[in-house]
Formats: C-alpha cells, sequence, structure tokens
DNA sequence: TTGTACGCGTTATCAC
DNA sequence: GTGATAACGCGTACAA
C-alpha cells in the first residue's frame, strides 16, 4: 500500500493487484480523498488548463467567442477558466500575469488596447494568444479579422446603391480594429472619389457617445444619405436617435454596422441592421487551436490566422 | 546567493543585503524570470483565488452578479476566475470537480438545478457557497433570495389592482426558484379567495417559450387580465407575443416580470417591464464575503444570507 | 505486483 | 545577513 499503488489507483493505471485497488478505492471514497491538483502540477508541469482574458465579462459582444472557445476547448480536451478586466486595464494586466505564473498552459488576450500595458506580462508568458490585438516587439501568435477589408467592402457597399454623401461614425480609437476600419472606410471613398474630408464623428463603441453625435447632427440639419458605424452597438445609437426624431432607415440616412454577431438578448425589435459580421465563434475557436498547438508543439513557430468579415444585408441599408 | 535570498527579493520580503538585492533582481529581470505560482501554493496551501462556477457565461442575467463578485474579490484581495458550464450539467459538475482538487481556495456556484449531479463534488469542497440553490445533506454557505415571498408580492400587487383573473407563467420548474415563486403565487392567489386551478402556464426561463404559450394563449380568445412571470425574459415573450397581435400591457393584459436586473443590451425599445427585481450585484458581492469567510475563518459555521427582492414599477402593470 | 527514493519549485526553519 | 535543509503532495524510475 505505497504512495505509487495509490497514484496508480487515482491515475487509472495498471500495475496494481485488483485486492488492492479495491481496497485504495474504499479507503478513497470512505474519507472523500481528493488528489492536490497543484502538487500534480508540479510534478507533471501540466496543468490542462487554458486561461482567457476579456475586457470585460458582462458584454454581450464576447458571447460567440466564448462559445467558440468553449467548443474548441472540449474538442482538444483542455479546461478553460475565465477572467475579466472589468474595463480596467490594469486589472486585466494583473489578470495576464496572473496566468503566467503557470497557472495555466497556455493565454488567450481579446483585444489589447493601446493602452494596455501587459507587453511585460506577455514578454514572460511562453503560450500567448493575442486576439485583435498588436504589441510591438514579440511575435505572437495572433487571431485577427480584416477590419480594413471589411470597412472598405462596406463603404463600397453603399456608394454602389448610389449614396455620395457619406460618414464613419469610429470606434474607440484606442483600438486597432477602429483605426483599421476608419481607414477602411477613407481609402473606399477616396477610391471612388468622394470626399475624405469631415466625414468622420468620432465616438466610442458604445451606444451612448453615438446616440448623442447622431442627436447632434441630426440637430445641425445637415443629415448625410449614408453611414458606416464601427459597431453595431454605435450603429444602434444611431438608429435610436433618428427614430426618436421621426426618420428611418434607410430612407433617411443609410446605416452599415459592424460585428453583427452581437445578440439580441432579449429577442426583440427595431429593424435588423444591415452589418459586417465578424466570426466570433470562429475567432473563439482559432485562439484555441493556436493556443494549444503552441502548447503541445513549443517548436511551433508562431502565426497569424485573418479571418474574414461577411457581409449582412438588413434593413438599414 | 541562496535560494532563500532570492525567495526572500521575490517576496520583497527583508533580510537581504543591498547589494545582493540589487543582483538578484538584475537577475530576474535579465532571464524573464517568474516565480511559479504553482510551487508557491503547494508550500503555503494557499492560492488566493476564488472559482466561480456558472450554467452559462453567456447570459446577460449573471452580469450584475459577475460585477459584485467582481468588486468584493478586488476589496477583499482575491483574484477570480469563472467557468462555464455551458448549459451542460455534466461539464458544470467537472468544473466544480476541476476547483475542488485545490486549485481554488473556495468555490461559489449558482443556481443548483435539480438535475444537478454535483453533489459528490460539493462534499469534497472544503469551502463552498451556493448561490440560488439547496443541496440536500451537506449544510453550506448559501446565498438566496426569498422567491416565494416576492412572487406573492407581485401577485398581491396586481391582485389590489383590481385584477381577478392572473395568471402564471412559471420559470423552469427544474429550478427551485421556479417552484418557489410558483408557490408564491399560488399563496398569494388563494390568500385572497381568487382561482388557484388552471392559472398555471408552465415554460422555461427563455422568451422563446413563452412567447409561444402566449400565441396560444391569444389563439385561445380567452385572455386573462393579468400575469407575473417567472422572469423577465418570459414576459419578454409574452409581451412580444401580445404586440405582434396588437396587444398592448397593462391595457389588454397586466404583466409583471421577476429579476429585473437584466440590461436592455441594445439600449432600446419595449415598453419599460414591471418587475420584481433580485439584487444580482448584491448577491454577488454576499457570495463572495461569504467565501473568504469560511476560507480564512475554517471554524465559521456556515450560514444562509437571504436577500430580499425588490419591487420596480414600470409601464406594463 | 510492490515499495523506495528522488524531484518538481517554492517557502520556512534554523543554524551559522 | 546568509545558506543549508526539510517540507508541501504528487508522479515515476528503479530496485526488489
Amino acid at each position: 500500500m505505497s504512495n505509487t499503488l495509490v497514484s496508480r489507483v487515482l491515475n487509472n493505471k495498471p500495475g496494481v493487484s485488483p485486492e488492492n485497488r479495491a481496497k485504495i478505492q474504499a479507503i478513497i471514497e470512505k474519507h472523500n480523498y481528493v488528489p492536490s491538483a497543484i502538487a500534480r502540477s508540479l510534478v507533471t508541469q501540466k496543468t490542462s488548463t487554458i486561461g482567457v482574458v476579456l475586457d470585460n465579462l458582462t458584454d454581450p459582444f464576447f458571447f460567440g467567442f466564448i462559445d467558440g472557445v468553449h467548443r474548441m476547448s472540449e474538442e482538444l480536451n483542455y479546461n478553460v477558466v475565465f477572467c475579466s478586466g472589468n474595463d480596467d486595464y490594469d486589472l486585466k494586466a494583473q489578470y495576464i500575469d496572473y496566468f503566467s505564473q503557470g497557472r495555466v498552459d497556455g493565454i488567450i488576450a481579446y483585444n489589447s488596447n493601446m493602452k494596455d500595458v501587459f507587453y511585460e506580462q506577455i514578454k514572460k508568458a511562453s503560450n500567448f494568444v493575442i486576439v485583435e490585438g498588436n504589441v510591438p516587439g514579440k511575435i505572437f501568435n495572433k487571431v485577427q479579422i480584416n477590419n480594413f477589408d471589411g470597412a472598405y467592402r462596406a463603404t463600397t457597399y453603399l456608394i454602389k446603391q448610389g449614396y455620395k454623401n457619406i460618414v464613419h461614425f469610429t470606434g474607440d480609437m484606442d483600438y486597432h480594429c477602429s483605426v483599421d476600419r476608419m481607414n477602411g472606410f477613407l481609402k473606399a471613398m477616396s477610391d471612388y472619389s468622394l470626399p475624405t474630408d469631415d466625414v468622420i464623428i468620432y465616438t466610442d463603441f458604445m451606444e451612448e457617445l453615438a446616440y448623442h453625435k447622431m442627436k447632434e447632427v441630426i440637430r445641425s440639419r445637415n443629415i448625410p444619405e449614408a453611414c458606416f458605424a464601427g459597431a453595431d452597438k454605435t450603429a444602434y445609437g444611431v438608429l435610436r436617435a433618428m427614430i426618436e426624431s421621426g426618420l428611418t432607415a434607410p430612407k433617411d440616412m443609410a446605416i452599415i454596422g459592424f460585428d453583427g454577431d452581437v445578440p439580441d438578448t432579449l429577442g426583440i425589435n427595431f429593424p435588423k441592421l444591415t452589418t459586417m459580421r465578424q466570426p466570433m465563434f470562429e475567432i473563439g475557436r482559432e485562439a484555441v487551436r493556436l493556443i494549444v498547438r503552441a502548447i503541445e508543439d513549443p517548436s511551433a513557430p508562431p502565426v497569424t490566422t485573418v479571418l474574414n468579415t461577411e457581409f449582412v444585408i438588413g434593413e438599414t441599408a
């Protein structure tokens, strides 16, 4: 009845006589014995866990991503634990640090904001996948979507519909994706010889600011023919302002959003948005695929996966 | 330059000469050295982490709870990691098991469904707080809301408004809270000598089923004067069915929901629901309070905290 | 099949 | 101020 035998029983490994196995099982049951994963990990150097750090765990924007991460983790037999930075960059960095101390086999972080201060933490983390973010210096595994291209296509669609007076409500300019989307918009405008001055309206990703900015536009009595919004939430803010003023899309102004996967959690209302969908579920799956690859083959070179957006025609453009 | 000194430097402890401290610091920086939390936890028997297991990480219902957990954890200096059962009871049990193996100092689980199979796991976990759940046998720390009372008050409100023909759309009857709410409703009805037969319409917590059940009710041309819904989502399903048929609340039928904290993530629409709010944020805070108390004082006896619901008057009743 | 002894990477104890 | 040494709880060669 040595520790060796106990260990074998716990791990369902051969090399134990049936009698001893039964005896040990009985003792385990009787004492509600649970092996220490901590001690086990220390010797095996394996946690079988992936740590995911999000800016915020309370934003439906991430739902598709979370599902994708979950699905692929189950497939590949890893546990997943999620941490939220609670929209606080320091806290986010702290959690990346937390995971980096050997508590998980690999880390997935969503969206490096330009204000993010976790570069140092990332450098220490051996297995790291960054989603929709770009950290200078070290080469990482990355999962990105083609924001520039998506914005370009969305804008082009509006142009081909015959709209000329088009504006762009940006996302939060601290995010790389917002900049890329704005540049995609501007490129399309300039490619079709449309004005690129005074066509940018700066907002963040929140619905509220977009709402107020659109209110201003409406008050100015100078309403564009169409707009491309940097996010669906932005588009909804714009839309709400319009509806309040008795305006409708696309009649008074066409609207295209960006995201597409944001669930309408209450299952109601509003016209369906025309939008450029990003495949959140697939992004989550790919992130796990990459992190597991990094974990299981340390010699595998970092790669960047770029996923494409998909244009979804709704009722607003 | 022994490991003792290194350990002291890493933990900012005294007992190291300035010169050695500097030297060691330099080496740490140079090699991007990160101490192993695993090994540290093995000796200290401390992870400073709380594990939270939810049925689902992709349901806005939990947003307030998650925020509360976060807030109190920060206050009490614990890390929090979240796991999702992804609406699969086996997976949920698996994650409770996962945490139970010493990976965290304490576990918080939300909502024991009657189908939940994690009783065994819970028995092994020393520090455990269960929210809105009731597990027979062992005595746990619990955080609950007064579902019976909340339902009773909501129903009474309708009755005092003069409604007599009142029905109840239940939640998923596999959840204790659904049963409690139904019983609270029935008690109020019987206390005021109103009928308790044929007044229960069984739905789950999803919006979809409530929508279809209400459609049936409308087709039957036998629409009650008022209804008490077991959840806001249920209420919205009912409301959607009504609106589609040109009916409005409370004119054609008054509606009271239950939850109140479910955010309208798109910031729009619908009449504001009259509802019985549960203090999700406070529930999260209390759960952390209890788990930390259990962790830091092993001799503290398990307690049950019952939080009260709050009636919120909206536009539907 | 069984048991002994070592090591995983830390912290803690106690000499020096 | 410093550095051996033991211990945390496990897995695993290796010897028996």
